[in-house]
RNA sequence: GGGAUCAUAGCUCAGCUGGGAGAGCAUCUGCCUUACAAGCAGAGGGUCAUAGGUUCGAGCCCUAUUGGUCCCACCA
């Protein structure tokens, strides 16, 4: 016992190695124990396309602090740790590092384009692990998963097909958002809209059969070219007599039909669409009612097709700037006006996504979403904080079919085969053999593979062995909390959800804990482009692991953007080195000690009063703990720390500490108290701050294995001692009073000042008593004499007037009296102000009738004593006034 | 267009079920007091966005307004 300690904290000695420790020991292992209760999270997977971010860095703390706590409550907790192949991201990643090395894509082909996008897998799953061990995540690494690993794969491949058989998963013709730079088509959730500054192109559509013309606006014009109709209100008087009728389809010279559709709006515009159902979600609804043909002009990289006629070949834009240019020549242009509108763009490349009609997988919505939406209306289901409810509920009660299928090579590839001779399709686990339709032994997959959603929504199952029916799914399963950021609800949660309800019929966990972004010191989103992104590495490097972790979690209410900066960190790296040297000086004193438990006769109330307000901290932390209101709970830490237990309680036990040689017993209970608040303070700043906590415990209770395996303390009434509360709390008052005179009188420490206490509570009195000789190195005090009376008193002593109770400093030559008349004058207004307050209060006929008695008591003992207090500021004054005279 | 959210000290934010306005940082004044100068003791600084309402009592609940942020949405 007794091991020194560095005078400043060092982070970077212990952290990697008490990670080991943890790891060696199995720590975060878990194994199905029936004996004990399960508490289990997922961890979202990080994408294997880059570093972790301080997203991951906030998101990953959340999960440790909760496991961490549930772990010392005593359940069997696990964390089950993983990443993500991120489709499409890392796709284009691997793409683009290819391409800086002159390789082309499509000439390595798809096999070698796997193999390599695996190597790329292997070193980034690698990286990620290395940065979440150094934030000191206590998940299961030896369960750590893949979503394409052979399980998870699996998982994903029974899915399909149960899907298919029960008729969820359709293949069909349907306009889809389609990215040109990735060349894949995109789900709703993946299309970001951004407002950009455009043009309405007005163009004249001459009518057949007559010089008449109509006037249509468009913010696409490109899209003439597959235009197969023209709508208009069915209710339109302007339009009645041409419905039936025929366009002249300019630049293209076809003639199309006008259509009567409730979908025109009369107000808008001029009354009269365009409808390009291959290239617009809308009209492709309208072409199906009024069965017109889907015309699609533009191939994969939105280059105009053939049957764009002589545009074929130009880039959309292009096509488009000619077009109008050939109009305006016409004369069938008829003006051009600014118009801002939303348009679609890839979230991962942010190219303008073009909506077209092609053959593609989809999960059919509606019955699945029920169940989901259910969940959260019956509570099954709770987000925390509630409000994310409505957004939850608001998607799914709106959902529309899913597009799963993506023109990429890395992710699950469809489990669908074709003959090569009748095309005939088979969804199969296995490749066939022969055709069940002709007999032909030539098959192929299909090429497309899954949205990457696919498979991290079964996630939370699938890394517990589903679809088999392993112990660890009936142990484990479902989860308890899931911890994610608000931004991927739509993506994930929701899919989650639904998909736990489907394949499991349980909810995949019961509350979803969501945390907002983290932004920069401006507010800004931390991004690649702005370069302002912050590197929880670099923090760490810094400051250490639990400065990071704190500064995520302090000041932050569940689902509230933060914003971050060096000097958030720097309070958090201090407040651990405020609890390095607190166990310092403890553990110095304590030395090779052998401490007993005291009696509970030889407490001293400052004993009791630390062990009281340390007992109240365990409750408050676990209640708050238990509402995920981490953020408040490690602030009630931070304050009981840093504020009563080193400010107070520390300074109150430094006396009998030093003079140990005079009084063995007291200064052996201080210690103890020293020692066994200590012990239960870094159990509850366990979960937050693993790394300093664990290394001061392992050397202040040596015997014990570790503290993160340690029991979390527990509420004890017995504990709870109202009485050393108060006389603490009044002794508090007293040395803050002769405090403050010093100070304003500028008397320097040296000048040791005898201090009377005049008080007529007796259990005051002897608690005072008890804490007396702290008073000498707390404020200066030669000698403190606590009497009922004011028996050898100068008349001219300074006063101090504290509740229930009188200090007097006799410092007669050094009052300068100037000074002491402005303080009691200050001292006056504020009493009278409390006095009018409370007085207010209480002659309220309407408060005395309404206010539960509690209160109005509260505020009659309230008033009582400030009345008390302002007659002996005023006493005092009318002296100094008569002296002065 | 719908919805959410925010507005509290110079800055960044807490304020949990309505009951005497808080923290960190910054500023100022003293202190190298034998755990900690990454510290100690203090001080200054706020019409809790605006206007109503409910209540004995409102930063907190309700309504409206203003300003900011975000999400959703097929007005071509």
């Amino acid at each position: 016992m007794g091991e020194n300690l560095n005078k400043t904290y060092n982070p970077k000695e212990i952290e990697a190695k008490l990670y080991e420790k943890w790891c060696e020991s199995k720590y975060f292992h878990a194994e199905v124990d029936r004996e004990k209760k399960p508490f289990t999270t997922v961890m979202p997977p990080p994408n294997i396309t880059g570093k972790l971010h301080m997203g991951h860095a906030l998101d990953n703390t959340l999960q440790d602090i909760l496991i961490r706590y549930k772990r010392m409550q005593g359940y069997n907790a696990l964390w089950v740790p993983g990443t993500d192949h991120a489709a499409i991201s890392t796709e284009v990643k691997v793409t683009n590092q290819l391409k800086d090395e002159g390789i082309d894509k499509k000439e390595l082909g798809r096999e070698k384009f796997l193999e390599r996008t695996w190597q790329w897998k292997e070193e980034y799953a690698g990286t990620i692990e290395g940065q979440l061990k150094k934030l000191g995540v206590s998940c299961d690494w030896d369960r750590e998963r893949f979503t394409m690993d052979e399980g998870c794969s699996k998982a994903v491949e029974e899915v399909f097909i149960k899907l298919y058989e029960e008729g969820y998963i359709y293949k069909g013709s349907r306009i889809i958002n389609w990215c040109p730079v990735c060349k894949t088509s995109l789900s709703d959730a993946e299309v970001e809209h951004e407002e950009q500054d455009g043009h309405f192109w007005h163009i004249k559509y001459p009518l057949v059969g007559s010089d008449d013309y109509l006037e249509i606006a468009t913010t696409r014009p490109e899209t003439m070219l597959g235009d197969t109709a023209i709508a208009v209100h069915p209710d339109d008087e302007r339009y009645k007599d041409i419905v039936g009728k025929k366009a002249i389809l300019p630049l293209v010279g076809k003639e199309i039909p006008i259509v009567a559709d409730a979908y025109v709006d009369k107000e808008f515009g001029t009354g009269a669409v365009k409808i390009t159902p291959a290239h617009d979600p809308n009209d492709f609804e309208v072409g199906k009612r009024h069965n017109l043909p889907e015309i699609n002009v533009m191939n994969d990289d939105a280059t105009i097709n053939e049957n764009g006629g002589k545009y074929a070949g130009m880039e959309r834009y292009a096509a488009r700037e000619l077009m109008v240019k050939e109009l305006e020549e016409q004369g069938l242009l008829v003006k051009v006006v600014p118009h801002s509108h939303n348009v679609g763009t890839h979230d991962r490349c942010h190219t303008t996504v073009e909506p077209l009609v092609k053959q593609q997988w989809f999960v059919r919505m509606e019955e699945l979403a029920k169940p989901a939406i259910q969940a959260v209306k019956n509570g099954e289901l709770k987000f925390v904080p509630e409000r994310f409810d409505k957004i939850y509920l608001h998607w799914l009660e709106n959902i529309r079919d899913w597009c799963i299928s993506r023109q990429i090579w890395w992710g699950h590839r469809i489990p669908a085969y074709y003959c090569d001779e009748c095309d005939e399709m088979v969804v199969s686990r296995t490749k066939p053999g022969v055709c069940p339709k002709c007999g032909c032994t030539h098959l192929t997959q299909d090429e497309d593979t899954l949205d990457t959603w696919f498979s991290s929504a079964l996630w939370p199952f699938s890394v517990l062995g589903w679809p088999e029916k392993t112990e660890d799914l009936d142990y484990f399963y479902p989860t308890d909390v899931l911890v994610t950021g608000y931004d991927i609800i739509f993506f994930w949660v929701i899919r989650m959800v639904f998909s736990g309800y489907a394949h499991t019929g349980k909810s995949p966990f019961h509350t979803v804990f969501i945390h907002g972004l983290i932004r920069d010191s401006l507010g800004r989103k931390m991004s690649k482009s702005l370069g302002n992104g912050i590197d929880p590495l670099e923090i760490i490097d810094q400051y250490g692991a639990d400065a990071l972790r704190m500064t995520l979690v302090t000041g932050n209410a569940p689902g509230n953007d933060m914003r971050f900066y060096n000097e958030r960190v720097e309070a958090s790296r201090n407040f651990a080195n405020k609890v390095w040297n607190a166990s310092r000086f403890i553990m110095m004193n304590l030395d090779e000690k052998e401490l007993t438990k005291p009696e509970e006769n030889t407490f001293r109330p400052a004993d009791r009063w630390i062990m009281s307000k340390c007992n109240q901290l365990v409750k408050d932390v676990t209640e708050n703990m238990d509402k995920f209101e981490l953020g408040i709970a490690l602030s009630k830490l931070y304050d009981f720390i840093w504020d009563e237990f080193c400010d107070w309680y520390i300074e109150l036990a430094k006396y009998r500490i030093y003079h140990g040689d005079e009084d063995a017993q007291s200064a052996n209970d201080a210690l103890w108290t020293l020692r066994e608040v200590l012990k239960k303070a870094l159990k509850l700043l366990h979960p937050y701050m693993p790394f300093v906590t664990e290394e001061i415990y392992s050397k202040l209770i040596p015997e014990e294995e570790s503290l993160m395996m340690s029991a979390w303390p527990e509420y004890d009434e017995a504990l709870s001692s109202p009485a050393a509360e108060r006389i603490v709390e009044h002794y508090k008052e007293i040395i803050r009073g002769v405090r403050n005179v010093r100070a304003e009188m500028n008397v320097p420490n040296s000048r040791k000042a005898k201090v009377y206490i005049v008080c007529e509570d007796e259990e005051l009195c002897s608690g005072f008593a008890c804490l007396s000789d702290a008073a000498q190195m707390m404020a200066a005090v030669s000698e403190l004499k606590i009497q009922h009376d004011k028996e050898g008193i100068a008349e001219d002593a300074v006063s101090v007037v504290v509740p229930d109770a009188s200090v007097y400093l006799p410092l007669e030559d050094l009052v300068d009296f100037e000074q002491e008349m402005e303080r009691l004058t200050k001292e006056e207004k504020r009493l009278t102000k409390e006095i009018a307050r409370a007085d207010g209060m209480l002659k309220n006929e309407k408060f005395m009738s309404k206010a539960p008695q509690a209160k109005i008591e509260e505020e009659q003992k309230k008033l009582e004593t400030y009345r008390e207090m302002m007659a002996k500021v005023q006493e005092r004054l009318e002296g100094l006034k008569a002296r002065q005279a």
